[in-house]
RNA sequence: GGAGAGGUGGCUGAGUGGUCGAAAGCGGCGGUCUUGAAAACCGUUGAGGCGCGAGCCUCCGGGGGUUCGAAUCCCUCCCUCUCCGCCA
């Protein structure tokens, strides 16, 4: 959520900010609501500054032995009013709140301008793309030729885009979790937490994916439970409706947890192989930090994501999201995009924003600054280190040896009982 | 699933329908003392909103109601804890 004070004091400037995004915000009727606000909120002001003087006055009057029956019929007109008053300033206030939750964030300055992936910057290259003296396969025909990644099967037991996997490259699979875990709990100094898959709507409403986005989002109706996106939302919800101390940021989380995505209107995108899936496994990154500590902290975590690639041998590109590839909380996004020789083109696997106040404003996450002694929004950002699904995808494709085996990469030899090679 | 107890400020915890935004303690901040620190003592310290400002308003789990007036009474939902049952 943006500052509501910005917004009214800096209308137009705001306006042509999220312009750059491709929003269009809608000054007129924001500024037409804002007035009736102001104008209500100070009518109902004044009513309840009157009511609460005269109810005084009646207690006082009734503990002096005074007759308060004449006093109290004038008050209990006052009370009408009143009533009518707040039911108004209620309504506004909602509608209010209603537009403020889906406008997107601003994005940072440095964030290049277009409307499409076509205008994202290439910031960087990492590795050699591997050389092969005959035609790669794509991971779903490595896979299958394993016999240990069945779509079919796993389409009998729940529907498509789903995926079973067996055997050695289940282990892999695993291993790359606990390989993510170690990396950034051991060498990258984040604290590992074990969250709830279920989340409640005031979670997800915290981080940006409701009200907006609900149609993306899995939802057990019964208990109005969610299943989670992405550990984002457990995680950074650890901070919602918490004031920290100063000397508690940053906060450095990481957590693996499965993902759901309803993927509507994703239809007949990526519908081939383990890309992109109902449920996938990622190790995400979370950070909680002081504001002038928040972009420092997005090229850290970014690295952080970049050495699980680098230790896996993986080559990648890494891009700066220009503003109309945005999502919609982040000010600033770097996309880690791995080499996938089977399509012979480069994928997202990891994504690393700073989403600066936007989300800790609506889960009112705050830090008390020494500074000025008030609470105020920390800055929040998350980054997947890395989305596991395609990092198998990714090792399968590159380590293929063109004779349906696949490599097992180094560092993940001791996952595996130091096995070299599936298959 | 059954029975009971409870949700109050950064934390713990009092609170009879009428100066209760709320005692007390802890923590924080400032000061006295000290070479420095600790202890002790004194003072100070909730959040959000409106207003240039004096100031005003809202908030005691959420929502609704009763009342001139609600932390306090009523309804409802949510959550936490204890015991029993069931269970990975």
């Amino acid at each position: 959520m943006l500052d509501p004070r910005r917004l009214r004091n800096e209308l137009p400037n705001m306006a042509s900010q999220l312009a750059r995004r491709g929003f269009t915000l809608d000054t007129e009727r924001l500024s037409q609501l804002e007035a009736e606000r102001k104008h209500i909120q100070v009518r109902t002001q004044e009513l309840q500054t009157e009511r609460n003087a005269r109810s005084k006055g009646i207690g006082k009057a009734k503990a002096a032995g005074e007759d308060i029956a004449p006093q109290r019929a004038e008050v209990s007109r006052l009370g009408d009013q009143l009533r009518e008053a707040e039911s108004g300033l209620a309504r506004i206030q909602a509608e209010l709140d209603q537009i403020l939750l889906e406008i997107p964030n601003i994005p940072h300055e440095s964030v290049p301008v277009g409307k499409d992936e076509s205008a994202n910057a290439e910031m960087r290259r990492w590795g050699e793309l591997p050389h092969f003296d005959f035609e790669p396969k794509d991971h779903v025909d490595l896979g299958a030729d394993l016999g240990m990644l069945d779509f079919d099967t796993a389409a009998k037991i729940s529907g498509s885009r789903f995926a079973l996997i067996s055997g050695p490259l289940a282990t892999l699979h695993r291993a790359l979790i606990q390989f993510m875990l170690n990396l950034h709990t051991g060498q990258h100094g984040y604290e590992e937490v074990y969250v709830p898959f279920l989340v409640n709507s005031a979670s997800l409403r915290g981080t940006g994916q409701l009200p907006k986005f609900k149609a993306d989002l899995f939802h057990v109706a019964e208990q109005d439970y969610y299943l989670i996106p992405t550990a984002e939302v457990p995680v950074t919800n650890i901070g919602r409706d918490h004031i920290f101390a100063a000397e508690e940021l940053p906060r450095r989380f990481v957590c693996h947890t499965p993902c759901f995505r309803s993927e509507a209107g994703s239809y007949g995108k990526d519908t081939r192989g383990m890309i992109r899936q109902h449920q996938f496994e990622k190790v995400e990154l979370v950070q909680l930090v002081k504001p002038e500590n928040s972009y420092e902290a997005l090229e850290a975590l970014t690295s952080h994501a970049e050495k699980v690639l680098q230790l896996l041998g993986l080559p990648y590109r890494v891009v700066t999201l220009c503003t109309g590839d945005l999502g919609f909380s982040a000010a600033k996004t770097y996309d880690l995009e791995v080499w996938l020789p089977g399509q012979r083109r480069y994928r997202e696997i990891s994504s690393c924003s700073n989403f600066e106040d936007f989300q800790s404003r609506r889960m009112k996450a705050r830090w008390r600054n020494p500074e000025t002694g008030k609470p105020e929004p920390v800055h929040t950002l998350n980054g997947s280190g890395v989305a596991v699904g395609r990092a198998l995808v990714a090792v399968m494709e590159n380590y293929q040896d063109g004779k349906g085996r696949v490599r097992v990469p180094e560092a993940l030899r001791p996952y595996v009982s130091d096995r070299e090679v599936i298959g």
